[in-house]
Parts: structure tokens; C-alpha cells; sequence
DNA sequence: TGACGAAATTGGAACGTTCCAATTATGAAA
DNA sequence: TTTCATAATTGGAACGTTCCAATTTCGTCA
């Protein structure tokens, strides 16, 4: 049942030539005959011929082989990113390691060291939470090029690809200024992370810039997911002070908001303004369609994976540091859109 | 500073013992000495050696790696598929490879050649719209475990997982027949696939065993998605005597179903019952909580996964089909909940 | 002390490819 | 015809591991 393993010397022997023919057609190569190509061409049709890699990477040791290892595959901004950085992975012939970490570090450190195992010519990773420059060290020695995407690590000597989180939550927060809103919270997200970190100061700098108070209450932390905006929200709205606008630490916090907000009969982008980040797919669908400053996930992963394969063919290039530029996409869940009926309000 | 390859005869030299020895203790050999072992293990990490799977591959033709091709990893359900399957296949020591097809045939074609070139040792997939069994019959033939999930295809010779999709649909329609709907709506889906078959002839069958009519102008395909979603139920609701509950393809398309039905001022849950398929993470946390059958995507990964390690392990096994039984959740979409005011119903 | 079985170790071939250096075939110029 | 450059082809070594059969070491018992 389980039929022979067909081999390079295989086709030779039933094209009637050398083994070293085989490979130079296999590979393309224009030093051989027209002919010759073509018989061999036909012998591994006929005999079903299919190519090992392991072996010849063994032989030349550079596999067509990259890995991706995210935080939470769940998320569709990761969901989306990894989807991106195939799309160019594959036209470019390499194939992708995916795993998941689920933001563990321990599982982020097997997964990495199995990926080098295997020999992945190259290494995109959004690095779990509490990731050390010292994590990534043996890596880089060992000279496989890795790029950092999302999150950046201070000290670690690889190119990273973040985006402009700072500018971002600037454009956003002026946004609901200009609106007229006064008390704008900053909801979700975890406070130890780098990303939270430079969201949270654009949103306070964009305050500051307007003479308004920045009041620690209204920056609330939670998980950065759809359940972690609902908790979040809730907690906004029991302050007495209740805030009318907030500025979501990502889209997932957003909808989370959202539901949170509906759960106590208010109504989002009507009864108040949410604005998300990343601009996820379901960003435009969802209704009301979401405010939010879009990062472009899947954009993100191209690039992520184009940075990667330059570096893989340039053997050995400098890390290089992209911060990705972000756009404040304006559509309903501000309040832009369609006047509403306000009796509702608490 | 690319520092050159340290390999097992390295080691060996510095641990002063044979290549052979250092094999045996990587695998965990009883046969060698307790003193020998940990001179070898003190040589590996002194020199920072790093396993060559390949070469060890090429040796006894065994990988540890196995292929997952999904056609849309946007979508959350592959998403958590992919998560289910990572999570066993990791604690097997495998890793996977991750394809997205975008429902492309070309490109699967593309992709499961390249995952064999790699010597994968099982395959899940999921397979785009269209594919046939003879599609499948080369990786079947050359003795390659593969596991089809969600979708099965009629004679192709593997194992399958796919979910009780009649019997689903079925238990949701009754559910609404039950609350009193009479005008039930089944939206969304590409018509010319089997699970779209499936859930619709649950259905129907669920109308006629309750003797109520079945209108095809109630039945209305659509992509899949949450867009997909909104623009059927628009289509829906132009009709001259429109449905008050929709049993819809799946989730996303149920999401949709609400974005549109908001977008008209009728709120999912009270003004209309809308119920899902495959209980993905956000509808326990979506405002309001959808109904839905549960498919659990997440064990369905794991299942697909121990299913297909079975199978490497066992060699060559007998293909099996395994349906999933499936259960409704009832949460808040269908009307089940809080009593809501109903002036704005148009 | 010798013999013997068990425990531990070992050299070399093999896996399927690529690459190098070497060889042979081809055709044009002399 | 001979000569030479060029085009095609080739055998064999190498990549880093595993596995087999063979060998060495050891402890125990007669």
C-alpha cells in the first residue's frame, strides 16, 4: 500500500541519465539541454517524483521554511496579520510555521526553540508579555533574522515593525475633543505592556495639549478583549464623574464597550463615543460601524513578511526599526453618523 | 559572527565518546550510562548545539511536522479550529504548518504539494469550495493520514470530521417553532456546499415536521460572512411578508443578520429571533448574547488533531468519519430574554 | 582465574539531495 | 581533418542524523 519513496535516482535511471541532470532541471538550471530537460520532466510525472526538502536542505542549509509565533490567534487582529504575512510568504515559495503562545512565555520558548529546530530560515514573532531581550539572544547569534512585529523589545538587536501608537491615540482623542467631549476615558488593555504604555500617552498628551485634567480613573485596565471592554466599561460608567467618549486600548476592547454599553440601555455612537484601534475587518460591518485608528493588520503582516525574506536573501542586514504610520478613520461609534433619540440617556 | 553549525560529532569529540553514543542520549536511550549521559548533556549545552530535524528526518522518514490548510483564517472559526489543533499538536512535539487557501482550489493545490515537498507526516483540511475527490487521491495513495474537517467530500477515501449540521438546524428551528414563529427565515451560506445543504435540510425538515410551510423565497444564500449577513437579511426584510426569526449559516453571518436588522431600527432578540451556527468565542459576549449551536471549533481542532495523530501512529488506519453531535445554546438573540419595548418595531 | 551474559559503546553505511571538478559531446574556425 | 571553445553531462563527496551489527567493558559466578 505504502509505495516506495521515488528518488532522484529513480527518474535518472528511467530518463537515462545521470542523477546530477535531475537536479540541475529540478532546479531550473539553463545548462541543460532541451531534451533532456524534457524527458526528464515526463519521467517525474510518470513516476510521481516528489521533492524532498529536508534533503536538500541539508545539503545547501537554507530552507524555504519561515515561522510566525503570536500571542493569541483568536484575536482577529492577530488572525489577520498572520494571514498576511502568508499570503507573501507563500508567493515568495517559503511555507509558514504558525503557533500560538496564548501570551505564555514558557510555550513561546519551546515553540521558538523547536522552530529552530526544524530550521526556519527566519523568525516573525509578536513576543508574549514579559519577553526579554535575553530571550531572543541565542537567535540572533546563531544568525537567524528575526523581525519583532507589535510589540518591540528594548535591547533586542533584531529589526522590529510596530506602529505609531503615540500619534495614533493623539489623532483619536483630538478627534473627540473637537466634538466637544470633555471626559473622554481610556479603557482596556494591560498597563505593563509597551503598547498600552505609548496608547495611554497619546491619549493623556491630546488632553494635556487641550488644557483638560487628566484624571487616573478614567484610564482603565483590563484584557484586551472583547470580555475585558465589558468589565472595563462597566466599571467607567459606576464612577460618578461618568466619562461620555472613550478611547479603546483595541477594536476587541471596543466591542466590548459597545456590548457593555447596550447591556445599560445606552446606545454606542449616540449616547457615547467609542473609538477603537487596529481597524479589524469587522470594524466597517459592525453597527454601528467602528471608529478606529486603523493599524492595518494585514498590511502590517506583509510587510513584517517582506522585511523578513530581504533579510533572509541579504544574509546578514542591520536591524532595522519601522514604525508604521496610522490613520484615525472616522465612521459612526464617534457619533458621527445619524442624530439619534437621546431619552434614553441615564 | 554567523557562527559555523555544531553538530553531533562535535559534541561528541568534546564529551570524548562517539557519535553514536550522543544519538542514543538525544533520543533518550535507556542503554547508555548514567555518567556518560550527563557528559554528553553538559557537551550540548556548552557548545549550544542545536537538533537537526532535518538530517534526522531524511534518516528514518518520520517528521514531526503536520499540515493545517483552512480557507479563511479571518473568520474566527478556522481561527479557533487552528488554535485547537496548535494546542495538541504542540503537546505532541509536532509542529504545524498553516495555510490559508482563501477558498481558493489553485492555491490549496499549491500548498498541500509544498507541504509534502516538506515531508509533512498528516494533513487537516479543510477543504475550499469545490474540491473533489481525486484531488485527494495522490496524498492518499502515497500513504499520507489526512483528516478533512468541516467539510466532507463524497469518495474521497480519508477520515472526516465534520458536525451534526441536520440535526443542529433542526433543534434551532424547533426552538423558534416553539416561542411561535411561523415565518422562519434560513440565511446566508454559499448554496452549492454541503454543509450549507445539511443545515438547510434540517431546516426545512423541522417546518414540515411542524406542518408549516416552506417558502423558498425564505431561503436566501450569501457569503458566509458578516457582510454577507447584512445584505441578506436586507433581502429579507424587502419581502411582502417577512420572517420574524432567521435561522442563520453561522455566526458570522448571524452577526451580520443583527448589524442589518439595527441598521433598520429593529433590535436583534426582541423586534426579530436570530439564531447562529457554530458558537464561536464572541457569542457569549455579544450584545445581545446570540443563540447559537454550538460547534465548538476549538475542541473540533483538537479532536481533528488527535484523530490524525492516531492515525500516524497507528500507521495506516482505516478512514472514519466522525460527526460531532451538536448542542443549542440558548442565549438572548432568539428572544429568550429581558421583555423589551417594541414601539419601535416598523 | 576463566568464562559468560549483560550492559555500554562504537564504526560505518544509509537517507535524498546539491555541488564541485572532471569528463564528454558538439560545432565552428582554421 | 585538426583544434578549441563552449555546451552538456557526470561521478563522487558531502550535509547531520539514525540504525545495524559488531565490539568492548563490566560484573558475577563457577
Amino acid at each position: 500500500m505504502v509505495k516506495e519513496r521515488v528518488t532522484v535516482i529513480d527518474i535518472a535511471r528511467a530518463a537515462g541519465v545521470s542523477k546530477s541532470t535531475v537536479s540541475l532541471v529540478l532546479q531550473g538550471s539553463s545548462l541543460v539541454n532541451e531534451a533532456t530537460r524534457a524527458k526528464v520532466n515526463a519521467a517525474i510525472r510518470d513516476l510521481g517524483y516528489v521533492y524532498n526538502r529536508g534533503a536538500a536542505n541539508l545539503r545547501q542549509a537554507k530552507s524555504k521554511i519561515i515561522g510566525i509565533v503570536v500571542n493569541d490567534l483568536t484575536n482577529s487582529f492577530f488572525a489577520e496579520l498572520a494571514v498576511g504575512v502568508d499570503a507573501v510568504v507563500q508567493s515568495a515559495g517559503f511555507v509558514q510555521f504558525l503557533a500560538n503562545t496564548g501570551e505564555k512565555i514558557e510555550r513561546q520558548r519551546e515553540v521558538v526553540a523547536s522552530m529552530r529546530e526544524h530550521g526556519v530560515s527566519g523568525l516573525i514573532v509578536s513576543p508574549a508579555r514579559g519577553t526579554e531581550a535575553t530571550d531572543l539572544a541565542p537567535l540572533v547569534e546563531s544568525g537567524i533574522p528575526v523581525v519583532l512585529v507589535v510589540r518591540d523589545i528594548a535591547g533586542a538587536e533584531v529589526s522590529s515593525l510596530t506602529s505609531d501608537n503615540h500619534a495614533g491615540a493623539m489623532a483619536a482623542v483630538r478627534h473627540l475633543i473637537e466634538r466637544g467631549h470633555q471626559r473622554i476615558a481610556f479603557l482596556g488593555g494591560f498597563p505593563d505592556t509597551a503598547v498600552f504604555e505609548a496608547r495611554m500617552r497619546g491619549y493623556r498628551d491630546a488632553l494635556i495639549e487641550a488644557g483638560l485634567p487628566v484624571s487616573e480613573a478614567l484610564i482603565i485596565g483590563s484584557a484586551p478583549s472583547r470580555a475585558g471592554g465589558v468589565t472595563a466599561v462597566e466599571q467607567a460608567m459606576m464612577l460618578a464623574d461618568r466619562p461620555t467618549a472613550a478611547l479603546c486600548f483595541n477594536d476587541a476592547v471596543a466591542f466590548g464597550v459597545c456590548d457593555g454599553l447596550r447591556a445599560r440601555r445606552l446606545e454606542p455612537g449616540a449616547d457615547f463615543a467609542v473609538i477603537g484601534f487596529d481597524d479589524v475587518i469587522e470594524a466597517k460591518t459592525a453597527v454601528p460601524a467602528l471608529t478606529t485608528v486603523s493599524v492595518d493588520p494585514q498590511g502590517m503582516g506583509q510587510r513584517a513578511a517582506e522585511l523578513l525574506l530581504k533579510q533572509i536573501k541579504a544574509g546578514k542586514a542591520e536591524p532595522e526599526a519601522i514604525v508604521g504610520s496610522v490613520r484615525l478613520v472616522v465612521r459612526q461609534s464617534c457619533g458621527a453618523a445619524v442624530e439619534r433619540k437621546r431619552e434614553v440617556l441615564a
